[in-house]
DNA sequence: TTTTCAATACTTGTC
DNA sequence: GTATTGAAAA
């Protein structure tokens, strides 16, 4: 986030670090007491407005950086903002202990008072995969058919529970219903217990617990707000209920409390995030003072005028006009193309040409609503050898052979992790399948000792078969002689050794697929980024709270993310293809959370277009594949909302849009009960994989049509993409049609015409 | 116990 | 269309 040379010129006497703020940023940095509410639009200097606040209330001495609670939601946040804050106040920041995540200072925080809630200050932390195979037990203990009633559903309602701050005595009785016949609330009871015995927290925990501890010890509270004499917020809308509750306790009387957010980027609401909180925070902190960010450093006219006109059409907003001082620059441009493939084809000709021209392909950035439209981009990508990077996938503590590896070393350190235990039970397969590791349990629950104790102990009994019983008694003394180990040699010593004896690394060895050197890269890795701590338990409560890996990547490459993904991000050109109806907005958002979801799509469109700087570039596909099937599309509603001025229309000849005529714009209506996608265009003279005909005849085939509905087995029927062909099996609304050129298809019938 | 096949789902995703 | 997951067969 760059910005040109000051308007308001600073005054002599000000200190360095408030040098080049415009009068708002001003206002937002200096208001140190009080609830304050900085109302930051995209590009307004948001995080700059933080840190200068922050080296404010250090260089003014309000507060010692001990005594500043500053809370962000990612860890790339928080550290960005340790080194911005470094950089205005001199590399001052090494004392900021209270400076991270929401959930690294609850984690903190829980250490400390872990024996009020029923921990030891040791415990571990979950991750989603320990968390549901613990739910899996519980399940299973309480016998619900997990058929019917699958951990992932327990798991969600339950993190929407502790989203909400809500124990499982506040659960409501309805809400328990969602789950088991009512026994929603009971197992998240049972859950709970389970976590305690094992002593661990999953992430919910981290930031429930330390409310729960908050509410019943008053003193343990005092203490908090003694110590917090000021609290920044980054990113308040979105914020969940538990951490609005927890930001309340905190600020306590004292009210110094600075909350900064951006309500028309709330895309968060499916993860808890409430926009509420934000909305009513006047309410909430009367007297608040409301400092609104409207000046925008980052993009064009065009490109703010566009994202301003598309997001006034939301009802619930605080509401914020951007303004730039910046040139007229381009118009964003509206493209719409046949199918996805053409659209990265279009796309990437596009990129080779900037290429070309010997500019950086790394200011480029594709941005999609679902990732399952990276895939396209990818794959012209590779043919052209266009160098790309997706971000966004799999987290490197995520991936399997990373979790595997780490489940042994935690077993090394904390014999009583049995989540871990089990994990790596048979990994790799040395011969003890379910019905070993049901011994080890029946062992558990009779000596009432963690996992790895029993084992210890069934290896003295003939319980196990020899095999089995011979194995464990390897995997037993392979622990035994690790943790001996442990002292004499170094962490990344020990790392290496576990590794290879255990004989997971010699796994993915002989593994002949084509993953299987990457995960051994990525062990390496593991071990290497060991080396930046001093114990193999710091490194474990490294790895429990920060996701990812630092990589540094500095090759010219265009990134591929989807729009979730990119908030905070600016690039100088974006592109944002697949704006279709259905796809984006997402018609499952539309079905599921009506207006307010359509709210929350029509922000994510938002946060889109004011990723970029220079150029921003939308893109629509006629027809799409989607699960398998093809379908037509119509252009996003969105495309109809944006202001004409801002925008050019260069479709391909003979798609909607194809004119700069916007009056052909489907109408819909405020909600989502008529989508014009469900009516399939029917295009004549098409073959498969053709191009559009310049003169084709554009025909709608409405599916109320009952006549369209109703084929007969060996009729001769018409699809837009496959061609003729012939019907050879009907079920339901999906036909089996044997075209002549594109073989047999499954084709829904909506999507067919008489031939 | 392991392999293979079929059923299923399939937006977004921090910590 | 495809990746993942779970249950039957080898």
């Amino acid at each position: 986030m760059t910005q040109p040379a000051p308007v308001h010129t600073p005054a002599t006497a000000d200190p360095p670090y408030l040098r080049g703020l415009n009068e708002a940023q001003r206002e937002a940095a200096m208001a140190l007491d009080g609830p304050v509410l900085v109302l930051a639009g995209a590009g307004t200097g948001k995080t700059r407005v933080l840190t200068t606040r922050l080296a404010h209330l250090i260089a003014s001495r309000k507060a010692w950086p001990s005594q500043i609670l500053s809370v962000t939601f990612t860890n790339k946040a928080a550290r960005e903002m340790i080194h911005r804050t470094g950089e205005l106040i001199g590399g001052m920041v090494e004392g900021m202990p209270w400076l991270g995540t929401f959930h690294s200072i609850g984690a903190k925080i829980l250490r400390r008072h872990a024996e009020l809630i029923g921990l030891k200050s040791n415990f571990s932390i979950l991750d989603v995969d320990d968390q549901l195979r613990l739910l899996k037990q519980v399940i299973e203990a309480a016998r619900i058919d997990d058929k019917r009633w699958p951990a992932r559903h327990l798991s969600s309602l339950i993190d929407s529970w502790k989203n909400r701050a809500m124990t499982p005595k506040d659960v409501p009785a309805g809400e328990s219903f969602a789950y088991g016949n009512g026994k929603g609330a009971e197992l998240y009871e049972a859950y709970q217990q389970r976590l305690k015995a094992l002593n661990a927290a999953d992430f919910g925990d981290l930031l429930l617990d330390v409310i729960t501890i908050l509410k019943t010890h008053p003193e343990v509270l005092q203490e908090y707000r003694n110590r917090f004499a000021y609290i920044l917020v980054d990113e308040y809308q979105d914020t969940n209920v538990a951490q609005y509750l927890w930001l309340r306790l905190l600020a306590g009387e004292r009210r110094n409390i600075c909350c900064v957010g951006d309500d028309d980027q709330s895309i968060y609401g499916w993860r808890g995030a409430e926009v509420d909180n934000i909305l009513r925070f006047e309410r909430d902190f009367p007297g608040a003072k409301i400092i609104r960010l409207e000046r925008n450093y980052r993009s064009t006219p065009h490109i703010l005028a566009a994202a301003s006109g598309l997001i006034a059409a939301n009802k619930s907003r605080l509401g914020k006009t951007l303004w730039t001082e910046l040139g007229d620059g381009e118009r964003v441009s509206v493209k719409g193309v046949w199918d996805a493939e053409e659209e990265a084809r279009q796309i990437a000709d596009d990129i080779e040409q900037v290429a070309r021209n010997r500019q950086k392909i790394s200011d480029i950035a594709i941005l999609v609503r679902a990732s399952f439209q990276m895939r396209s981009f990818e794959e012209r990508f590779v043919q052209l050898g266009i160098p790309y990077r997706v971000v966004g996938g799999p987290r490197f503590y995520e991936r399997q052979e990373i979790r595997d590896a780490l489940a042994y070393l935690r077993v090394v350190v904390q014999p009583d992790d049995d989540l871990a235990f089990e994990r790596i039970f048979n990994k790799p397969k040395r011969g003890l399948g379910d019905a070993a590791l049901q011994s080890v349990h029946k062992m558990a629950r009779a000596l009432k000792k963690p996992l790895f104790a029993a084992a210890d102990a069934l290896i003295q009994t003939d319980e196990l078969p020899s095999r089995a019983r011979s194995a464990l008694r390897d995997l037993v003394q392979s622990f035994k002689r690790w943790r001996d180990q442990a002292t004499a040699l170094s962490h990344i010593e020990l790392a290496e050794i576990v590794l290879d004896e255990s004989g997971y690394t010699a796994m993915w060895q002989a593994d002949r697929s084509a993953e299987a050197p990457g995960r051994l890269e990525n062990l390496k890795e593991l071990v290497r980024s060991m080396e930046e701590f001093e114990t193999i338990e710091s490194f474990l409560e490294h790895v429990s709270l920060v996701m990812e890996i630092e990589q540094s990547d500095t090759t010219d490459k265009v990134t591929i993310m989807t729009l979730h993904g990119a908030k905070g991000l600016e690039l100088p050109t974006v592109y944002l293809p697949g704006w279709e109806e259905g796809l984006f907005p997402s018609q499952r958002t539309l079905d599921e959370n009506g207006l307010q979801g359509l709210e929350e799509e029509r922000r994510l469109a938002y946060v889109g277009l004011t990723r970029a700087r220079e150029r921003a570039k939308i893109s629509y596909a006629a027809n799409r594949r989607v699960h398998g099937m093809w379908q037509s599309a119509m252009p996003s509603r969105f495309i109809a909302e944006l202001p004409p001025d801002a925008i050019v229309l260069e479709s391909d000849p003979g798609l909607p849009y194809g004119n700069s005529n916007l009056s052909t714009a489907p109408q819909f209506d405020s909600g989502y009960s008529s989508p014009g996608w469900q009516r399939a265009q029917a295009r004549r003279g098409e073959t498969f994989g053709s191009r559009p005909a310049i003169d084709g005849h554009a025909e709608l085939v409405a599916t109320s049509d009952p006549d369209a509905a109703t084929y007969q087995r060996g009729e001769r029927v018409f699809h837009q993409k496959f061609g003729y062909g012939r019907v050879t099996a009907i079920d339901g609304n999906k036909l089996t049609v044997s075209f002549d050129k594109a073989g047999e298809k499954r084709v829904i019938a909506n999507f067919l015409a008489r031939a």
